[in-house]
DNA sequence: ATGCACCTTCCCATCATGTCAAGGTCAAGC
DNA sequence: GCTTGACCTTGACATGATGGGAAGGTGCAT
């Protein structure tokens, strides 16, 4: 099997196979005479293994882990609950980000009327970092907090 | 000022703030004899500005559309709540990507017992993209989608 | 005049991925 | 056999925003 058809079969492009054998993610491939990589179910597996860890937005490096932790048959499923662990929390620590973010910028948006005069809450907030248009005091999304 | 007092007082570090003006956010700011760049009160508003712009998760294309809006005094509120409006939308996408990856990765631990025995439904997952264990067949949670 | 904190430019690194270029290889058709 | 087109190889460079560091100049206080 060419490397063209392990991308296709694993859905990691040929670059990145390439790429996360250069960075020792997976092992070097076999080779054919003229130099053509080869690569056989075991490959495709651990390709589609790294493929849906990245889907479930794991790093390199703890993708690294994880596939060190499914080739160990001696491993303790404690270790790899607690790699998801720390992955849903940092995941749900940028959810929170992007919340506030978007929790403000409907808030000023929601007070920018939106027509062809220059007046504009969301200019006004970004220049000076106060939100004197505010309709709720107090809360996070005023930036007097 | 320094670039180090602008900094301090911007909270952009230096670093990005000579960036910035490489990449032309920023106007070129002037010089001391020496060399040193010095910056005045206008020139730490629009640091301000920028920084604020960042910390809503605008990127650089973005502020640099910002800018000129604030700097356009026939400016149109409309445009500014349009970037605004496709931001949120970006940041709302993300969002429930994050969302998504967060509910299968809880799902899955929760179904991983996590002692000193290797069985891990968590890896199993990663290994075939079939989840096995699942209590709510159909869901969008148990890769079968 | 010495020392330290600050400034300058320039280069390299991150992370995961893409693009492009120049060249080698394979298989099919003529 | 030769051409053609699809595929493979390596290598370099780009992204976006930021950090780190080296090598050397400057400003100010002791």
């Amino acid at each position: 099997m060419n490397i063209g058809e392990a991308a296709a079969a694993s859905g990691v492009t040929a670059k990145m196979i390439r790429h996360y054998e250069a960075i020792g993610l997976i092992q070097q491939a076999g080779r054919t005479g003229a130099g053509y990589r080869t690569y056989g179910p075991k490959d495709l597996a651990t390709l589609s293994f790294i493929r849906r860890s990245r889907d479930l937005g794991f790093s390199i490096a703890q993708i690294r882990d994880l596939l060190a932790l499914w080739q160990d048959r001696s491993r303790a499923s404690a270790d790899v609950k607690r790699i998801a662990g720390e992955h849903i929390e940092e995941l749900t620590a940028k959810m929170h980000q992007l919340q506030e973010m978007v929790m403000t910028l409907q808030h000023l948006s929601s007070h920018c009327h939106g027509d062809d005069r220059p007046d504009c809450p969301i200019l006004e907030r970004l220049a000076t970092g106060l939100d004197d248009d505010c309709c709720a005091p107090g809360t996070a999304a005023n930036g007097r907090s």
